[in-house]
DNA sequence: CCCCACCATGTCGAAAGCGCCATGACAACC
DNA sequence: GGTTGTCATGGCGCTTTCGACATGGTGGGG
């Protein structure tokens, strides 16, 4: 009985690999070194042997731009509204450190716009 | 440096009494019937000398019905249906022009990374 | 045939989380 | 004074994940 999976490590890794596959196009090695983690890490999360730690089911969910709930199991949606655009292609790549820049620079541009949007119209 | 918090370690401390406290007022002892948890654990957590397991994150978040994203730092939200990411929150405001901009930026700032590819996250 | 990319599996020592339990600080209130 | 509630801290033995590395299997291309 039971299809596929009813308690959180088995869904898990089966949303681990559906992400890496289907979302983000990606083998076990490409996705390791996107997160900095090695490849075996990856096999044993998608096998089920090991469950990732705090920092890495955050990197995990970083490199692969989909919500940590949903690979928990706890949400269906696999991003909050992310993934079609090609705006965040790239967020997913980027260090905490470059990416909070990436933020900065973006709420520099929504400034400028705003006032643009003021003075001239 | 930096006011309060720049790694997701002391974010997830910072947003888990948040929560305890301000959004379900609970004490630690209740939230740690509430999750099954020894009342000691919740204390670890909140002091930040330990980090959750897989499934003790699941736990916290049920019982504070908020989502891991939030708890993790990856989201503003507590409840949300997640934005994923602070760096996310201006992008609707842009230009197409800006967005754009914002898109050739970040996928530099990923060039760069992965030349470097020292740190991780 | 031999490689090579991809993945599965396991072993190792080190590190970290686990629950449990004890102790102590500190404030509030009887 | 004593008691009670709340939280911090740290030791204990156990379990799990950690990264690193090795091995083996499978499938496709030269």
């Amino acid at each position: 009985m039971t299809t596929t999976s009813d308690n959180p490590s088995d869904i898990f890794k089966e949303r681990l690999r559906t992400a890496r596959e289907e979302l983000r196009k990606l083998s076990q090695a490409e996705l390791a070194r996107e997160t900095g983690l090695p490849p075996s890490s990856v096999a044993h999360f998608e096998a089920g042997t090991r469950k990732p730690s705090f920092d890495n089911l955050r990197k995990l969910a970083n490199a692969l731009n989909v919500t940590t709930d949903y690979l928990l199991g706890r949400s269906e949606d696999p991003a909050g509204a992310a993934e079609a655009d090609p705006i965040y292609r790239d967020v997913h790549k980027l260090t905490d450190k470059n990416r909070k820049m990436a933020a900065d620079f973006m709420r520099f541009l929504a400034q400028q716009d705003e006032k643009e949007r003021g003075e001239d119209e």
